[in-house]
RNA sequence: GCGCCCGUAGCUCAGCUGGAUAGAGCACCAGACUACGAAUCUGGGGGCCGGAGGUUCGAAUCCUUCCGGGCGCACCA
């Protein structure tokens, strides 16, 4: 686990001595607060390598002109012998132009630390907990619980990279009215594989024939014992073998997605174990809970309405519409019940909760949010905690929505999607937009082979570098970093964006937003084809030179840590990098 | 009716949590292959960042309000 001092950092650094210096010569009041101040590349790169905005985040508190502030600060960095020039431009902004070597210092950099590079410590060591999938575990994974999978799933790496320990978890639920009908349905194909007649699959229950095989492992374990028994002699059994059953499939099938969870909590043993019955107690003593009745619902006619007192959660005390009830009238747990105490149990395990849920539970994250802040009181400390919603997927096939009857149990299952496409092709689609805005999924266009498919374009940059690799192999000619300093213009272009993926990590991972690798991966691709196709107009810009084995060495040197940091960025996504296409 | 998300080039989307003249891809136009992998690259046109106010040195970004689209709004999970 090398933390790398990567070049921004390190200049970040610098900056930050030399606004020390000022506030030791009494030029800034002492104790301005520096957060505000950011090291970053300029958008147009005419300006520099690096810029900085502390003249103008400080001159307001340290009551100065910026451009007058700006020119001391630009004094003392200019005095750094990696700074080749320090300008002011604009309102106070400082422009830094780096000498070469550092920049190739970051190429060495990348080599020393191989896949590290990138890696941080900004986490500091703090566990988040991600919960992630948590698809009822009633039949297979269908395409609904692909993108929370993907996100959450890149998140967690990200996470990992950033310097977090990360639990990965599976909240399974397995205790409400669905789990009963799925053991009912999992019944009449027991009769099934009896040999009994059992017609169609009566509306209300599941209908897929996933079910079929748990029939027949029901029928080999316990012949006809159960046929014709009464419910209460079989439900609970066979409940808990087919989630069991289901469980095993769903985690096939996230294995597919190369996904796997460190842990899978079942809401059951939750309740078996009384932990909601505890919260119920610890949120009654604090008067967060309490017996009352619930408004009518708005906007839609209430016909079946009836009021009823239940034991309501005030969630309204921190920002809830409507305060939400923990129990059902028949004294069972509701969702949100059983759920409040699940929160309360994860945030024992970590420092911070994160969960990944569709949109379509978007209605319910303020009451989750008001619980696991009242809850934070409970534990003694409070607990972040953050509800990322993954908007909803379209399918499509060449432009035309793919048609899914759930009735039917005939949907688009994640294994067909991986069989179809491909593992990498699926994660890497997901994570090309924001997990907020909605999205579609072309089954055409993600198996383009073009530039307008960018998991194509990705791969395609990295197998370019590792055929050269290999074809200059064969001719004894190897990466060396000796002659670095030949390198000009065109390499330096493609180092300069290389050397922000450590920044790029470390922003994603505080934002939360995985997806800002996968477009970054695509931008240094892109540098990457440019220098390439530089070799088409101008034979002295290639790779590789016949007639310059040192020079072809460095560029080999320079090709070989632009794949490092491809492969580093495709493993935080969970995309293989491929040696050839 | 209420809540959440989205609205950026003709189309699909980025925009580094407030920075400089708003960027990519597709499409369109004009170019680059006797190949280190052209599945690529170079150049060009194209914008009231949905509208209107506000906050400040500075707004696509933050606040208010309207318009348009999506999702949700029960003791379902």
């Amino acid at each position: 686990m090398a933390e790398t001092q990567t070049l921004y950092a390190a200049f970040a650094g610098k900056i930050d001595a030399v606004l020390t210096a000022l506030s030791d010569e009494g030029v800034l009041p002492a104790g301005t607060a520096r957060d505000g101040v950011s090291v970053e590349p300029p958008r147009d790169p005419a300006h520099g390598d690096l810029a900085t905005n502390a003249a103008l985040v400080l001159a307001k508190p340290a009551g100065l002109n910026p451009r007058a502030l700006a020119e001391r600060i630009a004094a003392g960095l200019a005095a750094d012998p990696a700074v080749v020039s320090a300008e002011i431009a604009g309102p106070g902004f400082i422009n830094l132009r780096l000498a070469d070597s550092a920049w190739l210092n970051e190429l060495a950099a990348i080599a020393a630390a191989g896949p590290d590079y990138g890696r941080s410590a900004r986490g500091a060591g703090t566990t988040v907990n991600i919960e992630y999938v948590s698809a009822n575990p009633t039949g297979p994974m269908h395409m609904g619980h692909c993108r929370g999978a993907v996100v959450g799933d890149a998140l967690a790496a990200l996470l990992e990279f950033g310097g977090h320990k990360v639990i990965r978890e599976y909240y399974v639920n397995d205790a409400g009215a669905q789990v009963q009908t799925l053991a009912r349905s999992a019944h009449m194909r027991y009769r099934e594989a009896l040999g009994e007649d059992i017609g169609e699959i009566p509306p209300g229950l599941y209908p897929g024939d996933y079910l079929v095989p748990v029939g027949e492992a029901l029928a080999a374990e316990f012949g006809g014992r159960y046929a014709a028994a009464p419910e209460a002699e079989w439900l609970d059994l066979f409940r808990t073998r087919t989630v069991a059953a289901m469980l095993e499939t769903i985690r096939g099938d996230l294995a597919l997605l190369g996904i796997h969870h460190d842990l899978f909590s079942s809401e059951a043993e939750l309740q078996a174990a009384g932990k909601p019955e505890q919260a119920e107690a610890w949120l009654r003593a604090h008067d967060l809970v309490y017996d009352g009745v619930l408004e009518a619902p708005k906007g839609k006619p209430a016909e079946d309405w009836e009021p009823v007192e239940l034991p309501l959660f005030r969630s309204t005390r921190f920002g809830d519409d409507q305060d939400r009830p923990i129990r059902k009238s028949d004294g069972n747990w509701t969702y949100f019940g059983a759920d409040l105490a699940y929160h309360m149990q994860k945030a024992q395990g970590a420092d911070e909760l994160i969960d990944i849920w569709g949109a379509d539970h978007a209605g319910t994250v303020k009451r989750i949010k008001a619980a696991v802040a009242a809850l934070s009181a409970g534990e003694g400390k409070p607990i972040p905690f953050d509800v990322k919603l993954v908007q909803m997927v379209q399918l499509l096939r060449a432009g035309e929505p793919v048609k899914m009857s759930k009735r039917s149990g005939n949907f688009i299952t994640i294994a067909d999607m991986v069989e179809e496409v491909g593992k990498d092709v699926v994660r890497f689609t997901m994570l090309t937009r924001k997990p907020e805005a909605q999205m579609d999924f072309d089954f055409a266009k993600v198996v383009e082979a073009s530039k307008d498919n960018p998991v194509f374009y990705v791969q395609y940059a990295h197998a370019r570098i590792r055929s050269t690799l290999r074809k200059t192999a064969a001719d004894g000619l190897a990466p060396s970093a000796d002659g670095l300093d030949r390198l000009g213009a065109d390499e330096l272009a493609v180092v300069k964006f290389a050397a922000q993926f450590p920044r790029e990590v470390e922003a994603a991972a505080k934002a939360r937003e995985p997806h800002r690798i996968a477009f970054y991966l695509y931008d240094l691709a892109a540098a990457f084809h440019a220098f390439w196709n530089a070799g088409n107009d101008d034979p002295e810009k290639r790779i590789i030179l016949t007639h310059d084995r040192a020079l072809t060495s460095a560029r080999l040197f320079l090709a070989l840590q632009i794949g490092q940091v491809i492969r580093n960025g495709l493993a935080i996504l969970g995309v293989e990098a491929v040696e050839e296409l």
